[in-house]
DNA sequence: TCGGTCGTGTTGACACATCAACCTAAGCAC
DNA sequence: GTGCTTAGGTTGATGTGTCAACACGACCGA
Protein backbone atom coordinates (compact mmCIF):
# COMPACT_ATOMS: atom_id res chain seq x y z
CA UNK A 1 0.00 0.00 0.00
CA UNK A 2 2.72 2.35 -0.12
CA UNK A 3 3.63 4.69 -3.62
CA UNK A 4 6.79 6.43 -3.92
CA UNK A 5 7.42 10.59 -3.10
CA UNK A 6 4.70 12.21 -5.41
CA UNK A 7 1.60 10.15 -5.01
CA UNK A 8 -1.62 10.74 -2.91
CA UNK A 9 -0.40 9.39 0.02
CA UNK A 10 -0.39 10.90 3.32
CA UNK A 11 3.68 10.29 4.93
CA UNK A 12 3.49 10.09 8.49
CA UNK A 13 3.55 13.55 9.95
CA UNK A 14 0.31 14.75 7.66
CA UNK A 15 -1.50 12.02 8.49
CA UNK A 16 -0.75 11.83 12.55
CA UNK A 17 -1.63 15.78 11.78
CA UNK A 18 -4.79 14.81 10.11
CA UNK A 19 -5.66 12.42 12.55
CA UNK A 20 -5.20 14.29 15.63
CA UNK A 21 -7.60 17.06 13.81
CA UNK A 22 -10.22 14.38 13.49
CA UNK A 23 -9.95 13.19 16.99
CA UNK A 24 -9.85 16.86 18.23
CA UNK A 25 -13.06 17.76 16.09
CA UNK A 26 -14.61 14.58 17.35
CA UNK A 27 -14.08 15.04 21.33
CA UNK A 28 -14.49 18.48 21.25
CA UNK A 29 -17.92 17.64 18.88
CA UNK A 30 -19.30 15.14 21.37
CA UNK A 31 -18.02 17.07 24.73
CA UNK A 32 -20.06 20.10 23.63
CA UNK A 33 -23.10 18.57 22.41
CA UNK A 34 -23.40 16.32 25.48
CA UNK A 35 -23.29 19.33 27.55
CA UNK A 36 -26.19 21.14 25.56
CA UNK A 37 -28.26 18.12 25.50
CA UNK A 38 -27.98 16.80 29.03
CA UNK A 39 -28.12 20.36 30.80
CA UNK A 40 -30.83 22.54 28.69
CA UNK A 41 -32.61 19.58 26.04
CA UNK A 42 -31.28 21.00 23.09
CA UNK A 43 -29.65 19.62 20.33
CA UNK A 44 -26.95 20.87 18.17
CA UNK A 45 -29.12 21.17 15.42
CA UNK A 46 -31.64 22.91 17.72
CA UNK A 47 -29.20 25.50 18.82
CA UNK A 48 -27.78 25.97 15.19
CA UNK A 49 -31.36 27.11 14.40
CA UNK A 50 -32.30 29.10 17.64
CA UNK A 51 -28.96 31.12 17.29
CA UNK A 52 -29.98 31.86 14.07
CA UNK A 53 -33.33 33.04 15.06
CA UNK A 54 -32.27 34.95 18.10
CA UNK A 55 -29.37 36.63 16.33
CA UNK A 56 -32.13 38.01 13.02
CA UNK A 57 -33.88 41.87 13.77
CA UNK A 58 -36.89 40.00 13.84
CA UNK A 59 -36.93 36.68 15.06
CA UNK A 60 -38.24 35.95 12.09
CA UNK A 61 -36.50 34.18 8.60
CA UNK A 62 -37.75 32.36 6.04
CA UNK A 63 -36.66 28.69 5.96
CA UNK A 64 -34.46 29.47 2.90
CA UNK A 65 -32.31 31.87 4.58
CA UNK A 66 -31.77 29.69 7.35
CA UNK A 67 -30.97 27.14 4.54
CA UNK A 68 -28.06 29.83 3.90
CA UNK A 69 -26.89 30.39 7.26
CA UNK A 70 -26.68 26.91 8.14
CA UNK A 71 -25.55 25.27 5.31
CA UNK A 72 -28.56 22.42 5.29
CA UNK A 73 -30.08 20.43 2.55
CA UNK A 74 -33.92 21.57 2.22
CA UNK A 75 -35.31 18.23 3.49
CA UNK A 76 -33.02 18.04 6.98
CA UNK A 77 -34.60 21.51 7.05
CA UNK A 78 -38.24 20.89 6.72
CA UNK A 79 -38.15 17.98 9.22
CA UNK A 80 -36.11 19.52 12.17
CA UNK A 81 -38.43 22.98 11.80
CA UNK A 82 -41.53 20.45 11.76
CA UNK A 83 -39.79 18.21 15.05
CA UNK A 84 -38.70 21.82 16.86
CA UNK A 85 -42.32 23.29 15.96
CA UNK A 86 -44.05 20.02 17.83
CA UNK A 87 -41.79 21.02 20.82
CA UNK A 88 -42.85 24.90 20.94
CA UNK A 89 -39.55 26.01 20.43
CA UNK A 90 -40.54 27.58 17.32
CA UNK A 91 -43.41 28.59 15.16
CA UNK A 92 -44.28 29.05 11.54
CA UNK A 93 -46.09 32.05 10.61
CA UNK A 94 -47.83 32.40 7.33
CA UNK A 95 -47.77 35.85 6.43
CA UNK A 96 -46.48 36.10 2.80
CA UNK A 97 -49.27 34.57 1.18
CA UNK A 98 -47.31 32.10 0.25
CA UNK A 99 -44.41 30.70 1.97
CA UNK A 100 -44.31 30.84 6.40
CA UNK A 101 -42.06 32.25 8.23
CA UNK A 102 -40.22 30.69 11.34
CA UNK A 103 -40.32 32.90 14.23
CA UNK A 104 -38.64 32.19 17.45
CA UNK A 105 -41.26 31.47 20.63
CA UNK A 106 -41.27 32.89 23.89
CA UNK A 107 -39.93 29.20 25.02
CA UNK A 108 -37.06 28.96 22.22
CA UNK A 109 -36.11 32.31 22.98
CA UNK A 110 -35.96 31.13 26.80
CA UNK A 111 -33.85 27.74 26.37
CA UNK A 112 -31.46 29.91 23.88
CA UNK A 113 -30.87 32.22 26.48
CA UNK A 114 -30.41 30.20 28.96
CA UNK A 115 -27.68 27.66 27.72
CA UNK A 116 -25.69 30.35 25.63
CA UNK A 117 -23.57 31.59 28.39
CA UNK A 118 -22.51 28.15 29.94
CA UNK A 119 -22.13 27.31 25.76
CA UNK A 120 -19.76 30.26 25.22
CA UNK A 121 -17.91 29.38 28.16
CA UNK A 122 -17.05 25.67 27.16
CA UNK A 123 -16.19 27.10 23.60
CA UNK A 124 -13.26 29.32 25.58
CA UNK A 125 -12.19 27.21 27.99
CA UNK A 126 -11.69 24.33 25.40
CA UNK A 127 -11.44 26.06 22.26
CA UNK A 128 -10.01 29.70 22.39
CA UNK A 129 -7.61 29.56 25.51
CA UNK A 130 -5.56 26.46 24.39
CA UNK A 131 -5.24 27.92 20.83
CA UNK A 132 -4.33 31.52 22.30
CA UNK A 133 -4.92 34.50 20.30
CA UNK A 134 -2.09 34.05 17.34
CA UNK A 135 -2.71 30.32 16.43
CA UNK A 136 -6.17 30.88 16.93
CA UNK A 137 -6.27 33.41 13.91
CA UNK A 138 -4.06 31.36 11.75
CA UNK A 139 -6.75 28.57 12.31
CA UNK A 140 -9.27 31.30 10.87
CA UNK A 141 -7.46 32.45 8.08
CA UNK A 142 -6.86 28.92 6.71
CA UNK A 143 -10.19 27.71 7.39
CA UNK A 144 -11.34 30.14 4.92
CA UNK A 145 -8.83 29.35 2.88
CA UNK A 146 -9.99 25.94 2.97
CA UNK A 147 -14.00 26.83 2.03
CA UNK A 148 -12.74 28.75 -0.44
CA UNK A 149 -10.59 26.15 -2.36
CA UNK A 150 -13.54 23.65 -1.50
CA UNK A 151 -16.09 25.54 -2.66
CA UNK A 152 -13.73 26.63 -6.38
CA UNK A 153 -13.30 23.02 -6.91
CA UNK A 154 -17.18 21.92 -6.29
CA UNK A 155 -18.46 25.36 -8.75
CA UNK A 156 -15.92 23.51 -11.47
CA UNK A 157 -17.73 19.97 -11.58
CA UNK A 158 -21.37 20.73 -10.88
CA UNK A 159 -22.32 23.67 -12.26
CA UNK A 160 -25.98 22.37 -13.97
CA UNK A 161 -27.69 20.66 -10.93
CA UNK A 162 -26.64 23.10 -8.13
CA UNK A 163 -30.04 23.60 -7.07
CA UNK A 164 -29.95 22.75 -2.81
CA UNK A 165 -27.38 20.06 -3.28
CA UNK A 166 -24.00 21.90 -4.22
CA UNK B 1 -26.43 40.18 25.68
CA UNK B 2 -23.14 41.83 26.07
CA UNK B 3 -21.47 41.46 29.58
CA UNK B 4 -18.09 43.26 30.17
CA UNK B 5 -14.57 41.90 29.49
CA UNK B 6 -13.73 39.04 31.04
CA UNK B 7 -16.80 36.98 31.05
CA UNK B 8 -17.70 34.41 29.62
CA UNK B 9 -18.89 35.38 25.97
CA UNK B 10 -16.34 35.93 22.74
CA UNK B 11 -15.21 38.70 21.52
CA UNK B 12 -15.19 39.41 17.77
CA UNK B 13 -12.40 38.28 16.09
CA UNK B 14 -12.43 35.00 18.50
CA UNK B 15 -16.28 34.27 17.53
CA UNK B 16 -15.53 34.81 13.94
CA UNK B 17 -12.56 32.42 14.40
CA UNK B 18 -14.85 29.64 15.98
CA UNK B 19 -17.42 29.75 13.29
CA UNK B 20 -14.81 30.04 10.16
CA UNK B 21 -13.59 26.77 11.96
CA UNK B 22 -16.96 25.29 11.73
CA UNK B 23 -17.94 25.92 8.40
CA UNK B 24 -14.63 24.83 7.22
CA UNK B 25 -15.09 21.33 9.38
CA UNK B 26 -18.46 21.34 7.79
CA UNK B 27 -17.52 22.13 4.56
CA UNK B 28 -14.82 19.78 4.06
CA UNK B 29 -16.88 16.58 5.90
CA UNK B 30 -19.91 17.02 3.67
CA UNK B 31 -17.92 17.19 0.54
CA UNK B 32 -15.15 14.04 1.67
CA UNK B 33 -18.61 12.13 2.56
CA UNK B 34 -20.29 12.86 -0.46
CA UNK B 35 -17.29 11.73 -2.62
CA UNK B 36 -16.95 8.27 -0.31
CA UNK B 37 -20.20 7.61 -0.44
CA UNK B 38 -21.34 8.63 -4.56
CA UNK B 39 -18.18 7.03 -5.88
CA UNK B 40 -17.88 4.08 -4.00
CA UNK B 41 -20.94 3.40 -1.90
CA UNK B 42 -19.25 4.10 1.44
CA UNK B 43 -20.59 6.14 4.46
CA UNK B 44 -17.99 7.77 6.70
CA UNK B 45 -18.18 5.18 9.31
CA UNK B 46 -17.97 2.13 6.94
CA UNK B 47 -14.61 4.26 6.34
CA UNK B 48 -13.77 4.17 9.52
CA UNK B 49 -14.33 0.95 10.33
CA UNK B 50 -12.69 -0.53 7.31
CA UNK B 51 -9.58 1.68 7.72
CA UNK B 52 -8.74 0.00 11.13
CA UNK B 53 -9.79 -4.12 10.10
CA UNK B 54 -7.48 -3.41 7.25
CA UNK B 55 -4.54 -1.74 9.42
CA UNK B 56 -4.50 -5.00 12.03
CA UNK B 57 -2.15 -7.48 11.48
CA UNK B 58 -4.76 -10.03 11.11
CA UNK B 59 -7.76 -8.52 9.39
CA UNK B 60 -9.60 -9.06 12.41
CA UNK B 61 -10.61 -7.32 15.57
CA UNK B 62 -13.05 -7.49 18.25
CA UNK B 63 -15.61 -4.67 18.75
CA UNK B 64 -14.76 -3.28 21.87
CA UNK B 65 -10.87 -2.69 20.17
CA UNK B 66 -12.80 -1.47 17.34
CA UNK B 67 -15.01 0.87 19.55
CA UNK B 68 -11.50 2.00 21.67
CA UNK B 69 -10.18 2.79 18.47
CA UNK B 70 -13.22 4.76 16.91
CA UNK B 71 -14.42 6.17 20.25
CA UNK B 72 -17.91 5.00 19.35
CA UNK B 73 -20.46 3.91 21.90
CA UNK B 74 -20.74 0.32 21.95
CA UNK B 75 -24.54 0.42 20.64
CA UNK B 76 -23.69 2.45 17.85
CA UNK B 77 -20.82 -0.36 16.85
CA UNK B 78 -23.37 -3.26 17.51
CA UNK B 79 -25.75 -1.68 15.18
CA UNK B 80 -23.40 -0.50 12.27
CA UNK B 81 -21.08 -3.70 12.52
CA UNK B 82 -24.91 -5.50 11.54
CA UNK B 83 -25.56 -3.48 8.71
CA UNK B 84 -21.97 -3.84 7.32
CA UNK B 85 -22.63 -7.73 7.82
CA UNK B 86 -25.62 -7.49 5.72
CA UNK B 87 -23.89 -6.02 3.14
CA UNK B 88 -20.96 -8.24 2.89
CA UNK B 89 -18.53 -6.02 4.21
CA UNK B 90 -17.42 -7.63 7.01
CA UNK B 91 -18.06 -10.85 8.81
CA UNK B 92 -18.47 -12.09 12.91
CA UNK B 93 -16.70 -15.00 13.29
CA UNK B 94 -16.77 -17.35 16.53
CA UNK B 95 -13.47 -18.21 17.80
CA UNK B 96 -13.27 -17.28 21.17
CA UNK B 97 -15.74 -19.62 22.47
CA UNK B 98 -17.15 -16.43 23.62
CA UNK B 99 -17.13 -13.43 22.47
CA UNK B 100 -16.90 -13.21 18.41
CA UNK B 101 -13.97 -11.49 16.11
CA UNK B 102 -14.88 -9.15 13.57
CA UNK B 103 -12.97 -10.04 10.44
CA UNK B 104 -12.86 -7.69 7.42
CA UNK B 105 -14.46 -10.19 3.52
CA UNK B 106 -12.40 -9.85 0.33
CA UNK B 107 -15.24 -7.48 -0.32
CA UNK B 108 -14.21 -5.11 2.31
CA UNK B 109 -11.00 -5.31 1.73
CA UNK B 110 -11.84 -4.59 -2.01
CA UNK B 111 -13.83 -1.46 -1.34
CA UNK B 112 -11.39 0.09 0.90
CA UNK B 113 -8.03 -0.31 -1.65
CA UNK B 114 -10.86 1.01 -4.10
CA UNK B 115 -11.74 4.20 -2.37
CA UNK B 116 -8.41 4.94 -0.48
CA UNK B 117 -6.01 6.86 -3.01
CA UNK B 118 -8.72 9.10 -4.24
CA UNK B 119 -9.93 9.75 -0.71
CA UNK B 120 -5.74 10.16 0.14
CA UNK B 121 -5.38 12.74 -2.41
CA UNK B 122 -8.64 14.34 -1.27
CA UNK B 123 -6.72 15.06 2.29
CA UNK B 124 -3.93 15.80 0.70
CA UNK B 125 -5.66 18.87 -2.07
CA UNK B 126 -8.10 20.58 0.74
CA UNK B 127 -6.44 20.12 4.09
CA UNK B 128 -2.88 18.98 4.03
CA UNK B 129 -1.91 21.41 1.35
CA UNK B 130 -3.93 24.90 2.03
CA UNK B 131 -2.02 24.54 5.52
CA UNK B 132 1.28 23.29 4.56
CA UNK B 133 3.81 22.00 6.35
CA UNK B 134 4.11 24.77 9.61
CA UNK B 135 0.54 25.76 10.04
CA UNK B 136 -0.30 21.38 9.79
CA UNK B 137 2.29 21.01 12.47
CA UNK B 138 1.21 23.73 14.48
CA UNK B 139 -2.71 22.34 14.04
CA UNK B 140 -1.42 19.03 15.12
CA UNK B 141 -0.06 20.02 18.28
CA UNK B 142 -2.94 22.43 19.15
CA UNK B 143 -5.25 19.55 18.51
CA UNK B 144 -3.24 17.46 21.08
CA UNK B 145 -3.64 19.99 23.67
CA UNK B 146 -7.33 20.55 23.02
CA UNK B 147 -7.80 16.75 23.67
CA UNK B 148 -5.92 16.47 26.71
CA UNK B 149 -7.73 19.32 28.07
CA UNK B 150 -11.50 17.81 27.76
CA UNK B 151 -10.14 14.58 28.89
CA UNK B 152 -8.48 15.82 31.50
CA UNK B 153 -11.68 18.02 32.30
CA UNK B 154 -13.83 14.85 32.24
CA UNK B 155 -11.75 12.66 34.44
CA UNK B 156 -13.01 14.77 37.20
CA UNK B 157 -16.40 14.74 36.62
CA UNK B 158 -17.25 11.70 36.04
CA UNK B 159 -15.57 9.07 37.42
CA UNK B 160 -17.47 6.37 38.42
CA UNK B 161 -19.83 5.87 35.42
CA UNK B 162 -16.94 5.60 33.15
CA UNK B 163 -18.14 2.33 31.90
CA UNK B 164 -19.29 3.05 27.72
CA UNK B 165 -20.19 5.94 27.86
CA UNK B 166 -17.37 8.43 29.18
C1' DT C 1 -53.31 30.96 -22.86
C1' DC C 2 -50.63 27.11 -22.82
C1' DG C 3 -46.62 24.76 -21.50
C1' DG C 4 -41.96 24.59 -19.50
C1' DT C 5 -38.84 25.17 -15.64
C1' DC C 6 -37.24 27.28 -11.59
C1' DG C 7 -37.43 28.23 -6.66
C1' DT C 8 -39.29 26.90 -2.31
C1' DG C 9 -40.98 23.62 0.42
C1' DT C 10 -43.07 18.89 1.94
C1' DT C 11 -43.22 13.91 2.22
C1' DG C 12 -41.84 8.93 2.74
C1' DA C 13 -38.49 5.57 2.91
C1' DC C 14 -34.47 4.43 4.63
C1' DA C 15 -29.73 4.85 6.94
C1' DC C 16 -27.66 6.31 11.04
C1' DA C 17 -26.93 7.68 16.20
C1' DT C 18 -28.27 7.62 21.04
C1' DC C 19 -30.33 6.11 25.14
C1' DA C 20 -31.93 2.86 28.35
C1' DA C 21 -32.83 -1.74 29.16
C1' DC C 22 -31.53 -6.21 28.80
C1' DC C 23 -28.64 -10.72 28.17
C1' DT C 24 -24.78 -13.56 29.32
C1' DA C 25 -20.53 -15.33 31.00
C1' DA C 26 -16.50 -14.49 33.98
C1' DG C 27 -14.71 -13.33 38.39
C1' DC C 28 -15.13 -13.17 43.14
C1' DA C 29 -16.83 -13.14 48.00
C1' DC C 30 -18.67 -16.10 51.30
C1' DG D 1 -22.13 -24.14 45.68
C1' DT D 2 -25.22 -19.16 45.98
C1' DG D 3 -25.36 -14.66 44.95
C1' DC D 4 -23.10 -10.12 43.49
C1' DT D 5 -20.78 -7.30 40.32
C1' DT D 6 -18.68 -6.24 36.01
C1' DA D 7 -17.38 -6.32 31.02
C1' DG D 8 -18.80 -7.09 26.45
C1' DG D 9 -22.53 -7.14 23.44
C1' DT D 10 -27.52 -6.96 21.72
C1' DT D 11 -32.05 -4.97 21.23
C1' DG D 12 -35.94 -1.61 20.59
C1' DA D 13 -37.61 2.99 20.71
C1' DT D 14 -36.89 7.29 19.31
C1' DG D 15 -34.63 11.26 17.23
C1' DT D 16 -31.90 12.78 13.33
C1' DG D 17 -29.98 13.16 8.33
C1' DT D 18 -30.24 12.03 3.30
C1' DC D 19 -32.11 10.91 -1.00
C1' DA D 20 -35.60 10.93 -4.43
C1' DA D 21 -40.01 12.19 -5.55
C1' DC D 22 -43.59 15.25 -5.48
C1' DA D 23 -46.50 19.85 -4.94
C1' DC D 24 -47.25 24.31 -6.34
C1' DG D 25 -46.97 29.04 -7.42
C1' DA D 26 -44.05 32.42 -10.13
C1' DC D 27 -41.92 33.52 -14.22
C1' DC D 28 -41.24 33.32 -19.11
C1' DG D 29 -41.32 32.19 -23.98
C1' DA D 30 -44.36 30.97 -27.79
Amino acid sequence: MVLVGKGPWLDDDEQKAWRSYLLMHKTLETHMERHLQREYGLSKSDFEILVNLSESKTGRMRAFELGRATQWEKSRMSHHLARMEKRGLIQKVACDSRYPEIAITAEGMAAIEACAPAHAARIREFFVDVFGPDRLAVLGEVSDEIVDTIRKHEGNDCPPEVTGNC
